[in-house]
DNA sequence: TTAATAGTGTCTTTTAGACACTATGGG
DNA sequence: CCCATAGTGTCTAAAAGACACTATTAA
């Protein structure tokens, strides 16, 4: 049989397969604490327990799992966030009650500000502490998954500046310190957080400068791709 | 309606759903050479190309995604390697000629002694060099698969002793770190690599010997969990 | 001037790089 | 004894930790 053939009689509903689905955990920081957006489910399965948002792939508007969760991430927030990352797929018999399942789970991070209006309007969408999210019994597995993108996240915080995603596209050097600082759960030092950035050239004085009651900090720019830079040496674990 | 209602209603073949598969990337070391293995398929699509080996979720045997690799491996290599990883979830509408597909794929490392002899019975499995399978045109996205297992795999060599996998239970610190070098495709300093190993206590010395040549090397496994291992400073990049 | 916060100088500590040295076995 | 390979000593270099110091603003 030639392959043209093989493919025309070819029907993927023929073979039982997984439930496929996409879950985002969208991170944000606001008020010194690390935050999580959550969805209260309104439809079954798990219906009124909170969820990270997900959804199902779009085989017509999507071309990828990327813009999957991008398109999910849109409708819930309005907006596209700045950083997102594939984490983990993870799947199993249990996991879901309406059979063997599969989700392939992003972390993403976007600035409290960017989306705050929008996620005010709507109900059964809002912004959780982490360390709270943590303890609630969400839907499906999603406990599992917050904690593995919180544990990633700690790991990005030490060799990288990733977590200046969570904040606005303007930012001051003792902000981001202090964004590093709650997810990784220790102060830093001053002098070592500021030294490395600075040599690796990561970040772009905008020139201007925001006070807080004492010496006014400059306000820096993530320079394109200071995302995916990564220092060769940890900050003390 | 309540969720067991729900449930009895809900039927998974009701949903388009892309096409999932598990595929793995399983490397080995030997005679100086990084090698992957690749089969041969005798099925459409992509009948007669070299592909990684893979496979559907079999939602009766499988109670998680690493089983069902761990099966396709064993279908295989005739053994269960002793390093698995989840690597990454490629999908889109192209990789596959049967429409939208999803991949789960993992990267795998065994001992090339471990499973020469089944492999040798089998003509379709081989080990193949992995600079020449990287030119090689594989079938679907398994290309770009490879490419980023091997990516992470040079990534591990600088920060863990991950690579120890692909040797023997036992072996020599010089036999550990020529895989290091062929895996990062530079030479590196005896007394660093050697003196981080110690320091971080990941092997167990059997107080065996091996000669080659010269003085005798000593014979070292690996500690339990000294894949997990991470050291805080990379090796020179 | 003081309080508060931003930012720097500089010494110490840790860990990798470089490379020469010693050690051990076989012919 | 020589060759080959294993393994160590030790100085240098790079980058983080510690912490005191200076700088800049508002009240």
């Amino acid at each position: 049989m030639s392959e043209e053939k093989y493919l025309q009689n070819y029907k993927k509903t023929l073979f039982e397969s997984p439930l496929l689905t996409v879950d985002a955990v969208l991170f944000t920081y606001h008020q010194g604490d690390l935050k999580v957006l959550l969805i209260e489910r309104s439809n079954h399965p798990e219906k009124g327990k909170w969820a990270l948002p997900g959804g199902f792939v779009d085989e017509k508007k999507d071309r990828s799992l990327e813009d999957t969760v991008i398109r999910i991430l849109k409708q819930k927030t309005s907006v596209e966030p700045p950083y997102i990352e594939q984490l983990y797929t993870f799947g199993g018999p249990d996991r879901d009650k309406r059979g063997w399942s599969v989700t392939i789970s992003y972390t993403a991070l976007i600035a409290h500000q960017a989306c705050r209006s929008h996620i005010e309007t709507v109900s059964n969408v809002d912004w959780m502490n982490v360390a709270r999210a943590e303890k609630m019994e969400l839907a499906f597995d999603h406990q599992q998954i917050l904690y593995r993108a919180r544990e990633r996240l700690r790991q990005k915080a030490l060799y990288s500046i990733v977590p200046a995603y969570a904040l606005p596209e303007t930012f001051t050097l003792p902000e981001l310190q202090r964004v590093h600082e709650v997810i990784i759960g220790k102060p830093l030092q001053k002098k070592s957080f500021r030294r490395r950035i600075e040599q690796a050239n990561l970040l772009i004085d905008t020139g201007e400068k925001r006070s807080e009651g004492g010496r006014p900090a400059a306000l820096y720019r993530m320079r394109e791709k200071s995302g995916d830079y990564t220092f060769v040496r940890n900050l003390e674990q």
